[in-house]
DNA sequence: GGAAACGTCAACCAAATGGTTGAATATCAG
DNA sequence: CTGATATTCAACCATTTGGTTGACGTTTCC
């Protein structure tokens, strides 16, 4: 089972775990060097960094002394996927859509232009 | 300027708090109709409800003695967008596709089924 | 083997969080 | 005016959170 909604949302709300979480996107990362940027002992984050573990927004390996930090994107996603359930959305999913179709665009599925709504 | 990612998160962070957004996804309510499913005081919503107006994800106006509850998707878009910047969503850009597909059912498109990821 | 590097653990602390209860403040209805 | 309804305020409490420091266990390197 993927972690609760709880977990996820309460990770996301520290700024220092928000600009790990950054960090790791660029690539994965050993602890100290997660560590390197912040005004902050070495303790703490790896503290931050249980509770993104506990998240599931990453991963940790480790490999000889050093633990290799890696982002991993399903929890965020799930986060995601309950706000895009939640209504507010025909913006965003509009949004999505072109998205997608820019992203997939050799799916070649072809959108029947009269159903589409007013944007 | 919006509250802070912090706000909204930590807001989201807490299933009272969600399951009260998704009430109010809806339609508005008073305050005292919001706190009837839960169990748990009127204060403790109210206060609830305090955390989600600081976040920016609901406002509230008052009219007469009864303070009436609406929900503010800025925010919580605001958040969906910090998320979608983050770099994994490809998969998301699908769910939001087939959502839009389930909204908009009568475009009949066919989706490649070999993009799917198990839940 | 011994020292340095990597990371966690344990104890501690201050502040924030999520809840309670009871009193207080408005507003409406009769 | 009186009483009921709607909501917040204030004080309190237990737990969690985010940080510190110092000791500890591993792994690597010479």
């Amino acid at each position: 089972m993927t972690p609760a909604l709880d977990n996820v949302f309460a990770a996301l709300a520290d700024p220092t775990r928000r600009a790990i979480l950054a960090m790791l996107l660029e690539d994965d990362m050993a602890v100290t060097d997660v560590a390197a940027p912040f005004d902050m002992s070495l303790a703490a984050i790896s503290k931050h960094l249980v509770v993104l573990s506990n998240a599931g927004l990453i991963s940790q390996e480790k490999r000889g002394r050093v633990k290799w930090c890696k982002l991993e994107p399903d929890a965020m996603r799930e986060a995601s996927v309950w706000m895009q359930g939640f209504g507010q959305f025909e913006a965003v999913n509009l949004d999505a859509f072109e998205r997608f179709l820019e992203a997939e665009i050799q799916i070649g599925v072809d959108i029947p232009s009269g159903n589409e709504q007013d944007m």
